[in-house]
DNA sequence: TTGTACGCGTTATCAA
DNA sequence: TTGATAACGCGTACAA
C-alpha cells in the first residue's frame, strides 16, 4: 500500500518473511522468472502489494553493473533544438526502459572532456553525446571504453556510432531553395573560420555546391561568421552583413537560431521579408512555425534521430551485436518552405518537397 | 590515468594494494577527512592517479543511501520557459554537487502522479516538481515521505515547500502596464473554466484586480480559454475572439507562449500591435526578445526560483533543520516593456520600472 | 593515525 | 521449483 522509503525501507527479506519464501523466489518473481509456481508468485505478489515493496536500485546496480540510465550531453537545454532534441531523446528512452540524465557542456572543450571521463560517468549506461568544441584533434579522447553514441558530425572518424544528418546535402538543398524564387545575393550566417569537419563547415559547403550548379560566383562578403549559434549571434552577424554595404537578397542561418537573429534585425529595419531578402533556416524548432513572418527550414527528422541514437546505444550497452562495426547513421531530412521564403503563398503552411535522403554505412 | 569501467574496474582495494594501506585509509583520503599524514595522503593519491581509481557511485549509494542525484519534473522540455528552468535547476544543482535527472510528465496526471511513486524515486534524493495537472484533490497524494519542493501555485496548502511567484501582483501589473497606455478593452488568453487554486486562476484574478481599480468593467466575453499553454492553443484563443467581433486594443497572455501564438495570429491577420492591439505576455523567455515585434512580459525570476528551490530541497536532503515547516518562497517579479506594448519606443530594448516584491511566510 | 570486519539489498551459483 | 550463501564496492564502528 504505502511507499515505505525513509525510514526502514522494505526490502526482499521483508517480502520473502511474510509470503514465507526465500529471498531468491521473491527475485524470481521481481525479474518475471517463468519456472515458478503460480500459488508461489501470487503470495509474493500479494506480499509485495501489501508491503509496498520496490526494488532498491542501488544494490541491484551495485550486483549487476547497469543503471538502465543513459546520459546526453547537449551544449544548453536553453537552446530550443535541444530541448527538442532531449524531449525526443527522453521519449525514445523511456519506451525502451531506459531513464536520461542531461549533462550540459555550455559548448566548452573543457566541459565536453569532462563528459567523457567524470564521475557522472558511473551514474549511466551509456551516452548520447552532441559535442560542439571537440574538434578532430580530439579523436584520441573519443576512444572510450563505455556505450557511446555521438551525434552530429563534428567528430568524423570518431572511434564510435555516428547519428547525423547529410549536412552538405540539406545545406545544399535549402540554397536551392533561394535559388530556385531567384535569389542571387544568398549571404550564410554562422560559418566557422577556419573549421573543416563540423555542421558549420558541411553546411557552408552545401552553400557553396548549389552556388556551383547554379552557376552564382561565392562572395566571401556574404559569409556571417558566428561562434555560437544563438539568435543574439545571429543578430550581430545579420547587421555586420548589412552595415558592410554588400548587396543581398537572401538570407541562410545554418540554424534556425541564427536565422531567428537575423529576422529580428531585418524586421527592426523594416526591411521586408521576403520581398527584400528572403531568409531560410535549419533545425525546424517549433518557433519557426510562429514567428513572423513564419521561417522556412531545413527539417532534420529530429525523431529519428533520437530513437536511433538510443537503438544503437541499447544495441551497445545490452552487446547484442558484438563485434558489430561502428556504423555511421544518416537521417534523413526535408526542406519546409514558410513565408520567410514564399511569402504570402505559405500563410495557409505547406511542407515543401520531401528532398531527403538516408542510408546507412559502415565507417 | 587511464579510465577503466568495463572489464574489471578498480576498486579501493586495488588503491589501496597498491599505496600500500588499507582500504580504510584510501577511503578517508576520498571524502577528504582530514587527520591523515601527508605522505600517506600523497601516496594514496598516486595511486588513484596511476590506476585511475574513481569512486563506485552504486556502492557508496548502497552504503550512505544518498544518490546525489535529485528529480525535477516538469511537463514538456519542449516548452521553452520549462526548458530555461531546467537549464538553471542543473546550474544551480551543480554548483552544489548535485546531479539532475529530468522527468517529463507532459502534465498528465496519471504521470504526475507516477513521479511521486514511481521507481525512479529511488534513484533520486529528492524531487523538485512542478505540476499541473494535479489540483485541490490530489494534496494527499503530495504528502510524500522524500524531500520535494513544489515549484508554481497548483497546489496551495500542499504538505511541502513551495516555490512560487506572486501571480495575482504580476498579473495585476502587466494588466496594469496595459491600463497605463490607455488600453480599456483588453483580452485575456489562456484562463482555465472552473479553477479556483491554479496560475490560471491567479492571474485571471490579477488581471481582474487591475481592472477594478481602473474602473474598467469586466467582460466575460474578452475571456479566451486555453487548457494547455502552447504557442498553438494561444494561436487558436485569439482567433476565437477576433472571430467573435468583441472590440479589443489589447492582449494579455498568461504565459508567452500563449501570448506569441495570438502575436502569430495579429499578425497574419495584418493586425498593428501595439497600435490597434497591445500584447503582452508571461515568462520572460529568450524568444521574447526576438519576436516581431518584440514581446513585453513579466520575468518571473527564473534563476532565483530555481536556486531557492535547490537550497530548499538540500535543506530538506540534509535534514540541517529538522522540524522546519513547510515555507512557501515568494519570487520577485518585474515587467519588461518591449515592442509589443510600447511600439517603436523599445526598439532599443528596456527594461521597464521593477515593480517585483519578495517575501517568505510559513505556510 | 590506520586497520579489521561487518552490512547495505540485490543477483547469481549451486544444491537440494 | 526453491533455498542457502557468496559476492558486488564502499562506509563505518570499533579496535589497535
Amino acid at each position: 500500500m504505502s511507499t515505505a522509503k525513509r525510514g526502514g525501507a522494505v526490502t526482499m527479506h521483508d517480502v520473502a518473511a511474510r509470503a514465507g519464501v526465500s529471498i531468491k523466489t521473491v527475485s524470481n518473481v521481481v525479474n518475471g522468472y517463468q519456472h515458478i509456481r503460480a500459488e508461489t508468485r501470487q503470495r509474493v505478489e500479494a506480499a509485495i502489494a501489501d508491503l509496498g515493496y520496490q526494488v532498491n536500485m542501488s544494490a541491484r546496480t551495485l550486483r549487476t553493473g547497469r543503471t538502465g540510465i543513459i546520459g546526453l550531453a547537449v551544449p544548453e537545454l536553453s537552446l530550443p533544438y535541444f530541448a527538442e532534441l532531449a524531449d525526443s531523446v527522453i521519449r525514445a528512452a523511456e519506451s525502451r526502459g531506459l531513464t536520461v540524465l542531461i549533462e550540459q557542456t555550455g559548448a566548452v572543450r573543457e566541459r565536453e572532456l569532462d563528459v567523457l571521463t567524470g564521475q557522472r560517468r558511473h551514474l549511466t549506461d551509456g551516452l548520447v553525446f552532441s559535442p560542439l568544441a571537440l574538434g578532430p584533434a580530439d579523436s584520441a579522447a573519443l576512444a572510450v571504453d563505455f556505450p557511446m553514441v555521438l551525434l552530429g558530425e563534428r567528430i568524423f572518424g570518431g572511434p564510435a556510432d555516428h547519428v547525423t544528418m547529410n549536412n552538405v546535402e540539406a545545406a545544399r538543398a535549402a540554397t536551392q531553395h533561394l535559388l530556385d524564387l531567384g535569389r542571387r545575393r544568398i549571404a550564410v550566417i554562422g560559418a566557422h573560420e577556419g573549421e573543416t569537419m563540423g555542421s558549420a563547415a558541411l553546411r557552408v559547403q552545401g552553400y557553396r555546391l548549389a552556388l556551383d550548379d547554379a552557376g552564382v560566383p561565392f562572395d566571401p562578403a556574404l559569409v556571417g561568421e558566428a561562434g555560437l549559434w544563438h539568435r543574439a549571434t545571429g543578430a550581430e552577424a545579420m547587421h555586420r552583413l548589412l552595415e558592410s554595404g554588400v548587396e543581398i537578397d537572401a538570407v541562410f542561418g545554418l540554424n534556425d537560431a541564427l536565422a531567428l537573429g537575423a529576422l529580428h534585425v531585418l524586421h527592426a529595419r523594416r526591411i521586408d521579408v521576403p520581398a527584400s531578402i528572403a531568409v531560410i533556416g535549419f533545425d525546424n524548432i517549433e518557433e519557426t512555425g510562429y514567428s513572423s513572418p513564419t521561417l522556412s527550414t531545413v527539417s532534420p527528422g529530429r525523431e529519428q534521430i533520437a530513437t536511433t541514437a538510443v537503438d544503437l546505444l541499447l544495441s551497445r550497452i545490452e552487446d547484442s551485436e558484438p563485434d558489430r562495426p561502428f556504423v555511421r547513421v544518416i537521417a534523413d531530412f526535408e526542406i519546409v518552405g514558410r513565408e520567410s521564403t514564399l511569402g504570402e503563398a505559405a500563410a495557409v503552411p505547406l511542407t515543401a518537397a520531401a528532398t531527403g535522403r538516408s542510408g546507412r554505412d559502415g565507417s
